[in-house]
DNA sequence: TACAATGTATTCCAAAATGGAATAGTACAC
DNA sequence: GTGTACTATTCCATTTTGGAATACATTGTA
C-alpha cells in the first residue's frame, strides 16, 4: 500500500466527497476515484458507500480510519526522525517558471553567497504539478502564486505582488486610455496562456465576474508569443504587469485594468512538514530580506 | 512510500546483502537494488553503506529500521483488522498452469459444492510471478511446486507429487530401456520448457549434477508442442510423469529416469499472513481430503 | 415526470514507472 | 594481478499512472 493513499483516504472521509477531496489534494477527481478504488481492491474491502449522493464510510472504512491515523503518525514519526540525517545543507525548491521576472533568481543568488555550503536544487514546473509534488514531500519549498491556494494548508511568505494589465497593440483604439474596464473588452479576441495555468484561470474568472465569456483565441504560448500576437493585432491579452514590464514589446502597450486582479508570489510549504535546517535558513533569509 | 519497501528494506538489512534478500523476496537483484535506491532518494537519506563488500546500515538506516518495525506492525494490525470485513466467503487462489493435470480442478469443484457460498477466484500465473504476488497479499493461497521454495517462509500442504521421466520418440534407440541415466543423455538435443520455469531449472540442475551442460534446443513451448517435437525426433525432453500421462502422444514413450528428480505440488501461504474464513476452510478441505 | 444540478465511474491516451536480463563496474580474498 | 562475489546500470517490453472528456447515477425541483 502506498502511504499517500492514507492521506487520500482521510481527505475523502473528512469531506465526504471525492470531488472536494480531489480539489483539496490538488489532483483530479478521476485520479482520486481510481486510486481509492484501487486501494479498496488491494485491501479486498469497500471503504466507502457510494450508493447515496453523500458518500459515507462503510464499517470497514471506519476501522480503516482508526488505524489510518496511527499508521500516519508512525509514518510521520519515521520521516521526521530521518530529518536529522538529511545532509543539513540539502534544500530543494520548486518554482513556477517566472522566477526571473519576479527577481527570485536574485534572492537565490544572494542566498547562495550567504550560505555557500548549501546544496540547493532548483526545479521549475508548471503550477498544476507543483502542489501534489510539494504535498508528497518531493520538495522542501515552493514559489507559487497564492490564487486558488488553500492557505490553511500551507505556511506562506509573500515575496512579490502583481496584477493584471491589458496588453494592447499600440494601434488599438483603447490604447489611448489610462484605464480599461473588463466589460469594455467583452467583444475582443482574448489571447490566453495555457489552459490549466493559474493566469488563465484568473483571466477567465475575471471575465465571468464582469459578466461575459471571453472569446478565446487559444494560444498555450509563451509571453513572447502572446505579445507578438497582440502586436500583430490578433487580439488582446490579460498579462501580469511585471511579466509585461520584463518582456516589453515596442508595439504593445499595457493599460491598467479598472478591476484589480491581484496575484501574489509566495514561498510556501505544507503545514504538516518539518523543514530541514537549510530550508529554514532559506525561509528566514527570504522573510528577513530587506525590501 | 510504498509499504512493501519496508519489507524489502528489512530483508536487505537482515541479510546484509541485496542479492540474498532479492532471492528471499523472489524478485530480481536489479529490481531490488533500484527500489532501495528509489526509497533512499524519496527519503533523501542513504540507508545503506555500500562502499564495503559487506553492506552495512548507515545511521539513518538504523533509525529507519527502528521505525520500520513499528510502522510494519501498525500496517499488519490494519490489514488484520480489515480481515473480518472481507466477505467471509471471499477466497482467491493462484496456481501454476497445471491444475488440470494434477487433479486440482477436481478438488476445487468438490470444495465449491461443499461450500456453495464461497466466492472463489482462481487465477493461473507463471511460477515466477506467483511468489511476489503471494507475498504482497494479492492472493490467499497458491498452488505451486515446492522446488526452490524457502519453506521457512510458508505454511505448506502437499497435494501431489511427480517426478521427471525421459520423453523419447518410440523410434529412439533408448526407447527399449526400462530406465535411463541422465549421463547417457549428455549428447542429446534437449527440448526444454521456457527458461524461468521451475521445470526448466530442475532439468538444467539435474544435468549439471550428472556432469554435463544440456544442449538446449530451446522451445519455450507448451507440453503438446514439446511432445510433438520429441515425436518428430527433434530431440528428447525431461517432463513430469503425470504431465506426460495426461497429454500422452502415441509416438512418444516415457522412460523412468534413474536419478529421481522429484517435484511436489503444494498449497502454500506466507507465514506472516492470516487466512480468511474461506481460505481456512479450503486449506482444511484439502488437508483432510481422503487420499 | 421531466429536468437541472451535482456527484462518481469510465474511457481514452500520452507519459512515466516498473522489473527482469544482460552487462558493466567494484571491493576483496588469495 | 586475478578470480570471485557482489552492486549498479542499461536496455527494453510491459504495465501503471493520471488528467480530460465523457458517461452514468442520484437527488432536489418545477
Amino acid at each position: 500500500m502506498e502511504m499517500k493513499l492514507v492521506n487520500y483516504f482521510l481527505a475523502v472521509a473528512e469531506f465526504g466527497s471525492f470531488s472536494v477531496a480531489a480539489d483539496r489534494l490538488y489532483i483530479s477527481q478521476s485520479s482520486l476515484s481510481k486510486q481509492i478504488m484501487a486501494l479498496e481492491k488491494e485491501l479486498g474491502v469497500a471503504l466507502f458507500d457510494r450508493s447515496k449522493r453523500n458518500i459515507t464510510l462503510t464499517e470497514a472504512g471506519e476501522t480503516f480510519r482508526k488505524h489510518a491515523d496511527r499508521l500516519n503518525d508512525e509514518y510521520k514519526a519515521l520521516l521526521s526522525s530521518l530529518m536529522e540525517y538529511k545532509s543539513a545543507a540539502s534544500l530543494s525548491i520548486v518554482a513556477i517558471p517566472v522566477i526571473a521576472q519576479y527577481g527570485i533568481t536574485s534572492y537565490i543568488a544572494q542566498f547562495q553567497s550567504a550560505y555557500p555550503n548549501s546544496q540547493l536544487m532548483l526545479e521549475e514546473r508548471e503550477a498544476a504539478t507543483i502542489l501534489p509534488a510539494l504535498n508528497n514531500h518531493q520538495f522542501d519549498l515552493a514559489f507559487i502564486r497564492d490564487n486558488y491556494l488553500d492557505t490553511e494548508q500551507y505556511h506562506t511568505l509573500e515575496v512579490n505582488k502583481d496584477k493584471f494589465v491589458v496588453a494592447l497593440s499600440v494601434k488599438h483604439p483603447l490604447a489611448v486610455r489610462v484605464s480599461i474596464s473588463l466589460s469594455e473588452l467583452a467583444n475582443e479576441n482574448f489571447i490566453m496562456f495555457d489552459k490549466g495555468t493559474i493566469v488563465h484561470e484568473l483571466a477567465v474568472d475575471a471575465c465571468h465576474k464582469a459578466g461575459f465569456e471571453p472569446r478565446n483565441f487559444y494560444a498555450s504560448l509563451r509571453v513572447e508569443s502572446i505579445l507578438g500576437l497582440v502586436a500583430s493585432q490578433s487580439g488582446i491579452a490579460l498579462v501580469m504587469e511585471k511579466i509585461f514590464q520584463y518582456h516589453k514589446h515596442p508595439e504593445v502597450i499595457a493599460i491598467p485594468l479598472a478591476e484589480i486582479v491581484e496575484s501574489k508570489i509566495i514561498l510556501a510549504y505544507p503545514k504538516d512538514k518539518k523543514l530541514t535546517v537549510s530550508a529554514r535558513n532559506f525561509w528566514e533569509f527570504i522573510r528577513d530580506y530587506p525590501r
